[in-house]
DNA sequence: TTGTATAAATACTAACCAGTATGCCATGTC
DNA sequence: GACATGGCATACTGGTTAGTATTTATACAA
């Protein structure tokens, strides 16, 4: 990696870092070149604005991430039910690019961002198809393999489960232990079980 | 209704409306005084500052609306499947305090302001169990009326359903039309009636 | 009528913000 | 060795922000 593109990555890697648990807004240049010890002038150099920036932040980190977390997992999978829910208890409980305190940096972003900016709506849309279209294929896949009924409304189940994803990331913020995310998957895999 | 306790009120709900929108951060006491006519003087003789505004806004705007509009309807409900259902459904297309672009204003407020300020998470979290509480009380009464059945877990499923509910308000934020809530409520019946 | 607390109006400040203007320097090319 | 370009560094600007200091109006009791 070049010492030019290394200056990108350090700015977007240290900019989510910080989006990930002020906000977008809340976030200033002045802050995360303060941070990485990069000037302003080599920001503004990569990025013509800050909005740019934020778009970068969400195409190649949040995206990159949220496909190996969430999409890749469930790729090919013949067993939905059994695989839905170890890909989400193991994004509640292992990986560190997602904490309890700070939720899912797509469902934050979206919430804060989606009403006020379109370009960045857009953006964060296309992510959250994906994830709904990778849940919509498991069920494809899993009904072939025998493993999920016929009767199953693949679009409208799809939808309920991301919904009970980021909702628990919402409700984790509120709260100080990750008793909740044991409550939800409690009855998560009894749900899923039923499919 | 005195002037001084009407200014006050006009202040809160001009806030909640700018913050629903906006964001917390992003909403300037000087927008807020610029669309209330409100002089800056009055503003600061009403609240001691923004966080102290901000926390009335949740207590006297947010609370009593999340009351009215989700804890309430489930209150001494035997049939809590139907009435939940009927409740969320009302929420998500019938109240005018809630629209499908900006999401729920409670689930809002956490997503930005529950890693940034204790006293915000305190006050957010207090309703967020209130609903919590809500659910599951109507668990209980249904179970008695032998509407539930009686394997459930009360916690889990409250949880459950909250985080789908909030989830749900989310996805609306990055899509134009209210198709996604018609998709989740197709689901959470079917769901609701295994109950 | 006058005094006093309440309620609000006005003008200000210091800090912060996104973005710009300009200069500098290393590296490769001719 | 001149020179052009990529990759920064520095200093600045105009606008916005939360909050303050001071003054003024209103209400009502004595």
């Amino acid at each position: 990696m070049s010492k030019s593109t290394n200056t990108r990555a350090t700015i977007l890697q240290k900019a989510f870092d910080l989006i990930y648990i002020r906000g977008y807004q809340a976030t200033s240049i002045d802050d995360i070149i303060a941070t990485t010890q990069v000037t302003k002038g080599a920001f503004y150099y990569h990025f013509a604005n800050k909005d740019q920036m934020g778009l970068a932040v969400i195409n190649e980190i949040i995206l990159p991430e949220m496909y190996q977390g969430f999409i890749q997992p469930l790729k090919g999978s013949e067993k939905p039910a059994k695989d839905i829910y170890r890909m989400i208890r193991h994004i509640l409980f292992d990986i560190p690019f997602f904490k309890v305190e700070y939720g899912c940096p797509l469902a934050n972003l979206i919430s804060e961002m989606a009403p006020l900016n379109q370009d960045f709506k857009l953006a964060l849309n296309k992510i959250s198809d994906k994830c709904i279209d990778a849940l919509k294929d498991s069920f494809k896949h899993g009904r072939k393999a025998g493993k999920i009924r016929s009767g199953i409304n693949e679009e409208e189940t799809a939808y309920f489960i991301l919904s009970g994803y980021w909702g628990i990331r919402n409700i984790g913020k509120t709260q100080n232990t990750a008793a909740c995310y044991e409550a939800y998957l409690g009855e998560l895999k009894r749900y899923l079980k039923g499919l």
